[in-house]
DNA sequence: TAGATGACTAATA
DNA sequence: CTATTAGCCATCT
């Protein structure tokens, strides 16, 4: 693999079990929040499954991707909560609460 | 080999 | 206020 997809793997590999974050922090963590675009398309093409925790990354409003790469977004959501976090039934959860910091 | 596309976001009109 | 454009990187056609 190459360039920032692996900085992606591993920056989504230490977001903690009960917390999400979004593509636009993971690509400011890169250095460009255009990155974001990035971020989307390296979970899409499956990454190390059981390794990076993709389903604990959402979009800006925290809505869960209707593109799972693993399954439905219906995966998605059970996964979350599972480990603890509250999933709306518009697949939307509360980033405010949520929501975990890098840097 | 070159061009289009995508789990996105922010800035501009 | 809503709508549109630009920018990023890797993969697919």
């Amino acid at each position: 693999m190459s360039g920032v997809f692996e900085e992606i793997y591993k920056i989504v590999k230490l977001i903690p079990k009960g917390k999400v974050t979004t593509y636009g922090d993971i690509a400011k963590c890169l250095g460009n929040v255009r990155l974001s675009r990035v971020v989307g398309y390296a979970l899409h093409s499956n990454p190390y499954f059981g390794e990076v925790p993709c389903h604990r990354v959402v979009n800006r409003e925290g809505r869960l991707s209707q593109n799972f790469a693993f399954g439905k977004i219906n995966a998605q959501k059970q996964m979350l909560e599972r480990e603890g976090v509250y999933v709306k039934k518009d697949n939307t959860i509360d980033l405010e609460k949520y929501r975990y910091k890098f840097n």
